[in-house]
DNA sequence: TGAAATGTAAAATGATCGTTTTACATTGCA
DNA sequence: TGCAATGTAAAACGATCATTTTACATTTCA
């Protein structure tokens, strides 16, 4: 494992876990193991170093939405929830800290949040055989919901929505 | 308005727009109109000012949630964002913020998601004659997404959410 | 009338913030 | 062999953090 995926496993286990601005750059050196040198010269800055940590989980967020079914969206969100935890939405909670006023990290979540529109419009097309703007803003928002009230309310909140969301495509299906 | 109400006030603003940890209390002060003697005799600590900002905004908003209809429920959602605009849910951000750690906030926000959730299983069986506490979980999903997704969809999602919310009411009705 | 309460302004507290710098060690490659 | 790259350890940077303290002004009310 190189030095920059080391540091960016860690940043995105302590600024999910502690918070982006709660966690300073020494927690950070410390648990990537490095010193505060070799990481400004592999991430530039903290807010740098968020943007990648966000990119990266977008990446691996969004490779496992790559299916055909809206029930699928819903079990691929089980299967992440049981490995990532319920914490809510990475990317919302980093906006909102920054108050939306660091670009690396505002443009950082837009791009990803436009993908995850995109990706659920697509899998209600393959499910559907067409186009549905309601129907995709209703699963975008399940999946959403799913996965803030999680946090609280546990697993169940992801199955109550998957089936929710499977009543809803019955209905819309000709 | 008296001090503690003007210091309450002007609290919510900052920690809702600019985030928890990144509002100094400088800026705190400022805001307020008052000196930082001022502002701990009657906040006690920053963590405590948060806890209290959350114990008045969950009686704010609950009081608005005092509806006899699932529907309503959303209509109250509607009004709300309207008034208070979308950056997600201040409890669920208070608390990711601190990782948890933070005593008074904690207890502030499970004391407000006890009562949503509360208030959401009575909404539901006084919609629909009886209990149901897959629908509940539902309903509370959907009400959550699109507290959240509001923030990137803006006024759509909780629309949408209403019209999912009405099907899955009108299904569970005997 | 006078003491208690309530406020302000401003400095001081010690800690911690993100970032840069200084000085030195190890590696890979021409 | 020697230089460029890549690393560490640790100190220093000035700024800012939450909180307390010192010194003083105003109001309230018995």
């Amino acid at each position: 494992m190189d030095t920059t995926s080391k540091l960016t496993a860690a940043a995105e286990r302590l600024f999910d876990r502690h918070g982006y601005v709660a966690t300073g750059m020494d927690r950070l050196t410390a648990a990537a193991g490095m010193s505060s040198r070799t990481l400004y010269k592999h991430a530039g800055s903290k807010a740098q170093l968020m943007a990648r940590v966000l990119t990266e989980r977008d990446q691996r967020f969004m490779a496992r939405l790559e299916v055909q079914s809206v029930d699928a969206l819903f079990a691929a969100l089980e299967d992440w929830v049981r490995v990532e935890g319920t914490r809510g939405c990475l990317f919302l909670r980093s906006r909102a800290e920054t108050g939306g006023d660091t670009p690396e990290i505002a443009e950082a979540v837009a791009a990803h949040k436009a993908s995850f529109h995109r990706r659920i419009a697509e899998v209600v097309v393959a499910d559907l055989g067409r186009e549905n703007s309601v129907l995709t803003e209703q699963v975008l928002v399940l999946l959403e919901g799913a996965t803030h009230a999680a946090v609280y309310r546990g697993a169940d909140a992801v199955s109550a929505a998957r089936a929710a969301a499977a009543i809803l495509i019955e209905r819309a299906r000709p």
